[in-house]
DNA sequence: AAAAAATACGAACGATCGTGCTATTATTAT
DNA sequence: ATAATAATAGCACGATCGTTCGTATTTTTT
């Protein structure tokens, strides 16, 4: 078992009663780092309990399930990304200062991750064919996302920073296939530059949409 | 084994001379398809077998090694990608024209494709943690599509169609960017209008770079 | 401190993975 | 037609997969 010490993810939410809810988010946070490498079907138990030096059925305990596991993780991201990228925007206020603050927070977690990867983009090719409980927590997530950007995006239309004819939709596609854009050339062709050009490219959709007055 | 008069991709290319070659083309076909849908790890010489009606030793002795089979793969979608987009683009003259015609074609074979999945988008992302010689592969087929596609737009520039300060690279990466984002939102959000975003979307970016002498 | 409950381990299961071998069949060349 | 060759099947291997079960240990409650 890995020092729980050095673990800061998992205390830092809950004060972690019992310890069995304490290795199950060290559980949880080794399989996030295993996932972010070789994706959530090439998280396995056997692999986890290995990195966590723990015997395979002392790790599958406790969740039952493989599927368990892999939803256990798409959850936990969810929850730290909402942490890292959502909430700290909402102080911002309403308009196009939110909605810059979600994009920069979201780009300053993407090139983090960089060397890992976002199991949100990853999962959604992994599951854009294999229905079950897992596609629809990824799916739930992701919508839950982009309905956040697109709700910020009307929010910036209706405060009058954005151009009233401005397509939300468009917009949202847009940016959101950028990121894609950026985890693509950044990780598979390793083009080092694609940080500046992807940011580039969000600004200059964000500029067309803005409005004439200021 | 399945009917060899019903199978056109394996003849199409070669006469087809020993049998051996013949029931291989057919294998890489079906793989082809496997390979679409499960992803190129998916992709199981067992389950492969059992879509072929074969013994998984004779689906085997062809390629070896699952690598060689996988690389087959990749190898024959190159092939079938440059003969139906690639290729056909070049009889336009050089300029808007041409680089029109490539999107195009691309556009059309990801729309055809989309219940099925692009090998490329879902190899880079099964990959990008991954090396190897199928990795390899995969980098070398999308590096060659995106030169032909930045040329393209360079050409572009030449003849006047696209303004002198047109950025290549960052078009080349809007465009990669929205037929990714296309194949998220159609396959895994199952967002049926985001064929027409992504294609607005494209033209957008091209308008944005067209010379004004028109 | 004792009793109860939670937690982890070790071993084993059936299934499937990729991959060899050997024999038999089907194709090609003589 | 016969010999040489290529292609396929059958079987088995070690490894790994997810999962189950019984037991030992540790933690928590009384």
């Amino acid at each position: 078992m890995t020092d729980l010490t050095s673990v800061t993810a998992a205390q830092s939410v809950v004060p972690a009663r019992s310890k069995g809810a304490l290795t199950k988010a060290v559980i949880v946070d080794q399989a996030l780092k295993i996932a972010s490498h070789q994706g959530l079907e090439g998280l396995t138990v056997g692999l986890l309990a290995e990195a966590l030096a723990m015997s395979k059925s002392g790790v599958f305990a406790h969740f039952g399930s493989r599927e368990e596991l892999q939803l256990a993780v798409v959850r936990e991201y969810y929850r730290r990304f909402e942490a890292q990228v959502f909430q700290p925007a909402l102080q911002e206020p309403k308009g196009l200062a939110r909605l810059q603050k979600m994009i920069n927070l979201w780009m300053q977690t993407s090139i983090q991750e960089l060397s890992a990867g976002c199991i949100f983009i990853s999962g959604a090719v992994e599951f854009d064919d294999r229905p079950g409980p897992v596609r629809d927590e990824l799916v739930r997530s992701v919508q839950t996302w982009r309905a956040a950007l697109k709700r910020a995006i009307e929010q910036a239309v209706e405060v009058g920073d954005l151009k009233k004819d401005c397509a939300p939709e468009a917009m949202l596609f847009q940016i959101y296939s950028y990121v894609q854009g950026l985890h693509h050339d950044a990780r598979f062709l390793q083009i080092s530059r694609s940080v500046d050009i992807a940011a580039q490219s969000i600004q200059q959709t964000i500029d067309q949409n803005r409005s004439l007055r200021a």
